[in-house]
DNA sequence: TATGTGTTTTGACATGGATCAAACTGGCAG
DNA sequence: CTGCCAGTTTGATCCATGTCAAAACACATA
């Protein structure tokens, strides 16, 4: 296993430095770490994240318990994390896409917490966290937007909590199809149509449901004539109806 | 209400200048942010967290929406965290004790997310965020360990998630038991008997359950012998078995 | 085209926890 | 002491979602 697999990655290290794009000309830089930076900023940043590496459809970029030295910035592609417990039950913390930061649960223990798995081809930027802990004490506004990541996902995970411990099933499936439709659109794919990259038993892991409430929800939201499904196909068809669903809840 | 409230105010804060312990003889520093700093770092520390605010049993520390420019370590005392939806239905998100850091939730966008409720008259040492990120580029051992904090956070949520997403309500409950007897034990308070500083609506907020479900699991463990209940009161007597409740679940 | 495998849909039924309601408790103001 | 009030306990019933099962479908491979 040593040789040769050193050797390619050797090889795809040496393509992909041809290759490079730099962060100042990633399109996504606007939603991922060079947030905010000014253009000398971002030639700093390119300075530390400067290793690309694919990750195919089904295999986990990283897994819970390996050594954590470095956090990715999606590239192209889309993730599920996932956590598994003691006794095997295992649950979707998350789905993640491009511009998105993967890995900062491991800076507390030095340990992954959890598993991210590709559920398409997808491309990563590796950023050695102690590359990052030294550049954000020079540059400050990688500091603060750094930190504001951090937060963010914090903020996001408590989101998710409030749909686990109060949302009634259809409720959450609403909310997660908008949650969807947004982030689809600010990356500049239509928030109206759109491919779920992942099963509905993934979606009812993360949504704290089985997978076939999942369906039946998704039916149901069909024949209400608020979204067209077929299959992994999702159309919104009225988004303030799907709106409603949750805001409209008996209270 | 302006004036005599800050009068108020000033002389208060004379009076803990006086009184001010510093980090370095605080006997939370092993678990709050001086964890790990050397003498000197600590001396550093001390520069930045320096005003004690106190906060009443039923008072906000600070409210969701409020601009965000300090996060607070909890000197004495114990507090609830909660959200609110748009909608008016809200859950518990946390609950926090002495040397854990609350408002970390802020950074994101620049205001709290949340309200911090004390359960019981606490005490807080105010980190205003700006020196934080100033000395954090000085120190690295703080820069680190504050990373440390907040991913530690993103994981904890993690876990909530789990507890939400995959567990039955009795697994719920025995679950938040042990991770207080835990936190109570690693501050050097009794693990095995202990005083609830909340109610069973704010549990089952926090667990996604209703209060007669809480009232009903304490009742249920109460007559297997696990733990004793009086009202707020709670001894395990069988620890063991307390995690055999969902280290045992059917799967 | 046939075959197999994983995913999704749908139906019938079971159940854990919610809901509704009533009684009980402890603390506290008058 | 009395009466109130918030919190808690317990019982009876309901219902949203889980469970189990079967069929339909999609897609890859032979």
């Amino acid at each position: 296993m040593a040789r040769p697999e050193l050797a390619r990655q050797q090889s795809t290290h040496l393509v992909l430095a041809e290759l490079k794009a730099t962060c100042a000309n990633c399109n996504l830089r606007e939603l991922c770490l060079p947030a905010g930076l000014s253009d000398q900023e971002l030639e700093q940043l390119d300075t530390l994240v400067n290793v690309r590496r694919k990750v195919k459809r089904g295999d986990a970029l990283y897994r819970a318990g390996e050594p954590f030295d470095a956090m990715y910035a999606i590239r192209s592609g889309f993730f599920k994390t996932r956590v598994t417990y003691e006794d095997g039950r295992d649950q979707v913390t998350g789905f993640s896409m491009g511009g998105e930061i993967l890995g900062m649960d491991g800076i507390g223990q030095g340990r992954h917490n959890c598993d991210a798995v590709a559920l398409e081809d997808s491309e990563v930027c590796s950023i050695p966290y102690a590359r990052l802990e030294e550049l954000s004490r020079e540059v400050s506004g990688l500091q603060r937007h750094f930190h504001k990541i951090m937060s963010r996902e914090i903020v996001r995970e408590s989101g998710v909590m409030m749909l686990l411990g109060v949302m009634r099933a259809e409720e959450r499936i609403a909310a997660f199809l908008l949650n969807l439709s947004q982030r689809l659109g600010a990356r500049g794919y239509s928030p109206l149509e759109f491919h779920l990259r992942m099963t509905r038993e993934e979606i009812g892991s993360y949504l704290g449901l089985k997978l076939e409430t999942v369906s039946r929800a998704f039916s149901r939201f069909n024949a209400d004539g608020l979204i067209a499904v077929d299959q992994k196909f999702v159309r919104i068809i009225d988004l303030q109806g799907l709106k409603n669903v949750y805001a409209h809840h008996v209270s």
